[in-house]
DNA sequence: TTAAGGTCTTGATATTTATCAAGGAGAGGG
DNA sequence: CCCTCTCCTTGATAAATATCAAGACCTTAA
């Protein structure tokens, strides 16, 4: 890994509080590689070998049984991914592609799992980072459980418009036919959810939505912060 | 905590590698407490005091959302809830009632994670019980997000009769009401998806489920270890 | 023994969601 | 400029699931 691309890194709230001798330690043995779009780069059943962390652009998490696939959710700097499967030193749950141009960092999962031992303030950061990522998940499970596709949608498309400045417009993170499949129905369906939230002032054009009617929409989704909060 | 009870805590395998004087410090601090069948324990949205460990009997996990209500998730001994919450000192994402007469060890927030920082060997089972947790999650969202009823249906039977044994026969642990709701169904759809199964082989009577032909019956539902298997 | 209250099942129907088939709109390449 | 490709949309239909209503069955208590 090159030594310009170090602070960045030691920004990353998971190693800002770690020991200098043990983030070069670690960095000695990592990588920092940028990949192309949609490059496979782990797949669900293989064993944890490192720990990934999107630095730049966004990494799409999905899995498959029988013959259907679906998207379990979308990482964007600066997350982590599979930390659980790395510090059980179990197989991923997950495959993982790249959604765009990506600068991914790899860390060996047998080093991350020393230096959890050797490093307490490490430590704690990697079960704070861990136990975010598994309230993220409760979080999708409800959404899937409580809610109607609609309402998925209109909740989602609340919560990026919250992201993104609460102007009135907001930008679809990704094209239509992964947000269908992150929101767990089809592209057709989808297209007639958005149809759906038009008289509640959803306009659609490509990629970019404009909220018309915020209240109205409130009033539909009737968003809940134990679902859609991300900070919580 | 009565000293009695201390050596069936001592040896969960989140406290047995624990030094022992952190380990006392915790348990002068815990209650060891029986519940009686359907009490509440904790509400979604309360702040995290306690974590919860199940020593006998279960717990029920649900949530709430909209005028909805969906079990999230049975405990059974032995195992925590809510320990995510806990470490990041925040407020429960899941409501918990028990469904049995349990026995059931509190621990403050707090005192767990002071001892995390002290204890290194503590703070490793932590870490290990927090990642079944999110993997256990993840499965249960791989779970609904890629079957149907039917499959979802098929796959717990096959999952219990292993649990059980793999006798042919089987219990289920829970009332079908339940079941239901932990399988994201009505009751209604359950007794049907049950009507399904019955040329695969399955009887029902009340509670006791006999699997006459596992053959077909794994045929239909294609288990599969990155979702059934709660070992790994 | 009967009445009352559960839980579970069944049938009829409605709603939601998926599938299949076709067409439109836009981007990039020749 | 037009072709071709992909993505998205729309319509028609089918399948999955939920809802509503009723009844069966079981347990418990008077």
């Amino acid at each position: 890994m090159r030594a310009s691309d170090l602070p960045q890194v030691r920004a990353l709230r998971l190693f800002s509080s770690m020991e200098e001798k043990h983030f070069e330690a670690l960095m000695e043995v990592s990588y920092l590689q940028t990949f192309p779009p949609q490059l496979d780069l782990i797949a669900e059943g293989d064993l944890a070998d490192f720990l990934y962390i999107v630095v730049e652009g966004s990494v799409e998490l999905y899995a498959r049984s029988n013959g259907r696939e679906s998207a379990m959710g979308l990482v964007r700097p600066v997350g982590t991914f599979i930390l659980a499967a790395v510090l059980k030193d179990a197989v991923y749950l997950m495959s993982a592609r790249t959604a765009q141009r990506s600068k991914i960092l790899l860390i060996p999962s047998q080093n991350i799992r020393q230096a959890f031992q050797q490093d307490a303030e490490f430590a704690r950061a990697i079960v704070l980072e861990l136990a975010s990522c598994y309230r993220g998940v409760v979080k999708e499970y409800k959404d899937l459980k409580l809610r109607t596709a609609v309402e998925r949608l209109a909740n989602r498309l609340l919560r990026y418009h919250n992201d993104q400045g609460a102007s009135g417009k907001l930008e679809l993170p990704h094209d239509k036919r992964t947000l269908a499949s992150v929101l767990g129905m089809t592209p057709e369906n989808l297209s007639r959810a958005f149809n759906t939230l038009k008289p509640y002032g959803v306009e659609v054009d490509g990629s970019t939505i404009t909220l018309a009617d915020l209240k109205s929409m409130k009033t539909l989704a009737k968003p809940n912060p134990l679902i859609d909060d991300r900070s919580t």
